[in-house]
DNA sequence: CATGAATGAGCCTTCATTCAT
DNA sequence: TATGAATGAAGGCTCATTCAT
C-alpha cells in the first residue's frame, strides 16, 4: 500500500467522525462523504467493502485506541491521590479533546449497526482492568467498592462536565479542574 | 363517522420508542412502525404531519414530561440530606423505569432530526432550576459549588449506574442504592 | 332531490371550474376541492361517483352550454354584415365572460380524462351546423370558402384577442372590438 | 468510467413530450417514462434534479428554439405580401411539424408546473419584437394596427387551422394553403 | 344525507452499491 | 487504482376512495 492510500484512508475516517458528529450515525452518506473527501463514491469502495465495514472498521479501531490510552502510563505521582487525580484529569482530557471519536462509539453503540458480531469487539473493551483501583483498595485510601462503582463516579462525572463545559454552562481552568476533582476524591476517598 | 382513537396516537408514540430502543433512531421506518402498530403506513399520516413531525412531536412531549416529573414535589423529608436522597432516587428510578424515553432523547439530540427549531426545545428544559440546591448551599449541608456541577455529579453517576444495571453489572438491591447514594453524598455534601 | 342539494352540488362544480383554471386539470385534488367547497371529502361521493364522472359530468354539461349558446337567436339585425358581428361579438363575449368554461374544456380534451367515451360527446359538439354561414354564402357577401375555414379564421382570431385581453396587451373598447372586427370580415367578406 | 450519454438526455426529452402529447402533462409518471426511454428510474434523476426539474428545463429550451425559430431569416422574397407570406407559412409549418413541442408549452402554461418562476422565462419570449410588421406600416402595405393584433391574426387563423388538419376537417395542399393565406392577407392588408 | 377516519395503490425520490472504462 | 454513470431496492408520502357511525 503507498502513502498516497493511507493519507485518503485516514482522511476517510476523518471525515466520518466529522459527520457523526454533526449530523448523527444515521447523517452518514456514501456520496456526501466522499464528496468531503474528495473523492469519488465508488473510489470509497477501493478502501472499504461496505459501508457497514467502514462503520464496523473505524469503532473497532477507536476501541483499540481508548484501551491503550487508558492503559498508559500514569506518571509517577508520589502519593495515590495524586495518581488517581492524574487518571482522572486523563480522563477528563480524553473527552475533551476526543469529543468526535467518542460521540462515534456511543452512537455506534445504539444504531442498527451494533450487532453481535459488534458486540464482541465492546465486551473485550470492557474487561480492561484497572491495577490502580485494586491499590487504591488494598491501601485503604479508597472506599470499598467495586470497579464498577468507582469507574461510574469517575467517568459519569467526568462526561457530564464535559458535557456541560462544552455548551458553555462551565469552564476548564485550573481552578475549576481543581474543584471538580475534589468531589470525584471524596465521593470515593475512605 | 368513525372516531378518532386516542389510544392510537399512543400506541404509535410507544411503538417508536421501543424502535428506537432497539434499531435506533435511524431505524424508525414508518412502514414497520405502521406494521407494529397495526394499521396501515397513511394513517399514520392522519395523526403526525410526516416522519420528522413524529419524532419532533415525541421528543417535545417528552422533554415536558421529564420537567415535570423533576420538579415534581419531593415529599416532606425532615432533613436536607433525606430530602436530597429522594430527589436522587427519584432521578435513578426515572432513568431506570424511563429507559426507552431517556434513550430516544439522547439520540434525538444527535440526529439529524435535531435542529435550530428544536433546540430551542431543548433550551427551554435546561433553565429549569433548582430550589433544592439552593436550600442546601444555604444551609450550608451542601459545598458552595454552582447547580451545574451539583447536577453533573447526581446526574452523571445516577446515568452510569443505570448503564451498569442494565448490563448486569451492578445490582439496585436496598444496600446498593444506599451505598451508591452515600458516594453521590461524600461528593456534594459540606 | 332538495334545493340545498342542488345548490352544494352547483358549488362543486364551480369550484372545480375554478381549481382549473388557477392550477390545471391535474391540480384538482378531491380533499381540496372538498376542502374549498366547506364540505367533507366523502359528500364529494355523494354527488359524483368517481372523480372521473365529475370531470365528465362538468365537460358534457359544458358542451351543452355552449353549443345553445351558439345557437341562440342572432337578434334580428337589418344586413348579413351586422348579423354576422353580433354573431362574432357573441363568441368575443362568450370568451371573455366564460374563461373557466372555456379552459376547462381546453384542458378537458388534452388530459388523460378525454377518451373515447369522452370524445363522442366531442364529436357531437362539433357537428352543430350554422345556418349563418350558409346565409352569407348563397347571398354572395361571404367568400366561397367551407364552414371549418370561416369558423377558424372568426374562434381563432377571437381566442387570440381574448388571450392578449388577459394579458393586458389589448383592450376592449368600443372603438377596439370596430377595429378587430374589420379584420375578420375583411378576410371573409366577398 | 462509463460515460454520459448525451443521446439519453434527449431521448427523454423526447419521450416525455410523447407522452405529454398523449396523456398530458398530468400523465408523466417518471417510472413510465423511464421505461419508455429503456433505462431505470433512478437514471432520470442523473439527468433531472426532480420531475419539477425535467419539466421546467424542457419548457424553457423549448421556448428558446421557438424565439429562435420565429427569428428566423424570412428569405429573400422580392414583395411585402410574399415576404409575409413566407412568414407566415413558417408559422404554420412550426405548428404543423412541432405540434408536440407547442402541445408541451400549451399545457406547461395552464398546469400546477407553471410558477412565478417560470413565468418569467415565459415574458421573455412574448418580448420578441417583429421587424416584419414595422416594414409592412411603413410600406403602407399593412393596416395601421398594433403588433398584437397582427399577430393575433396570425397565429390565431393557423393553430385553427392545424387543429382542424389534424382532425382531418381541413387539408393542406397548395391549393389550400395558398386560399387560407389570401383570407390572412385579406384581413390584413390596407 | 353527511362526515372524518382509514386505507391501498402508486408515485417520487434517495442511496448504497456495481459497472464499464 | 480511480471514476462517474447506472441501477435495484426500498422508503416517505399523497390521494382517490371506502368504512363506520
Amino acid at each position: 500500500m503507498r502513502v498516497k492510500d493511507e493519507t485518503k484512508r485516514l482522511a476517510i475516517v476523518e471525515n466520518t467522525l466529522d459527520i457523526v458528529f454533526e449530523k448523527g450515525i444515521a447523517g452518514i452518506k456514501m456520496s456526501v462523504l466522499a464528496k468531503r473527501v474528495g473523492i469519488s463514491p465508488s473510489t470509497l469502495y477501493v478502501y472499504f467493502k461496505t459501508k457497514e465495514d467502514l462503520i464496523h472498521s473505524i469503532a473497532t479501531s477507536l476501541l483499540k485506541q481508548m484501551s491503550k490510552n487508558q492503559e498508559s502510563a500514569l506518571a509517577s505521582e508520589s502519593t495515590f491521590e495524586l495518581k488517581f487525580r492524574a487518571k482522572w484529569i486523563n480522563l477528563l482530557n480524553f473527552l475533551l479533546n476526543h469529543e468526535k471519536e467518542v460521540n462515534f462509539i456511543d452512537q455506534w453503540k445504539q444504531s442498527p449497526y451494533f450487532d453481535k458480531k459488534s458486540s464482541k469487539v465492546w465486551e473485550y473493551n470492557k474487561k480492561v482492568k484497572n491495577e490502580l483501583f485494586n491499590e487504591g483498595r488494598e491501601k485503604e485510601v479508597l472506599k470499598d467498592v467495586n470497579d464498577f462503582i468507582i469507574y461510574a463516579v469517575m467517568s459519569g462525572t467526568a462526561k457530564q462536565i464535559i458535557g456541560l463545559v462544552k455548551q458553555g454552562d462551565l469552564s476548564l481552568d485550573k481552578n475549576s479542574i481543581d474543584l471538580y476533582f475534589s468531589l470525584v476524591w471524596d465521593a470515593l476517598k475512605r
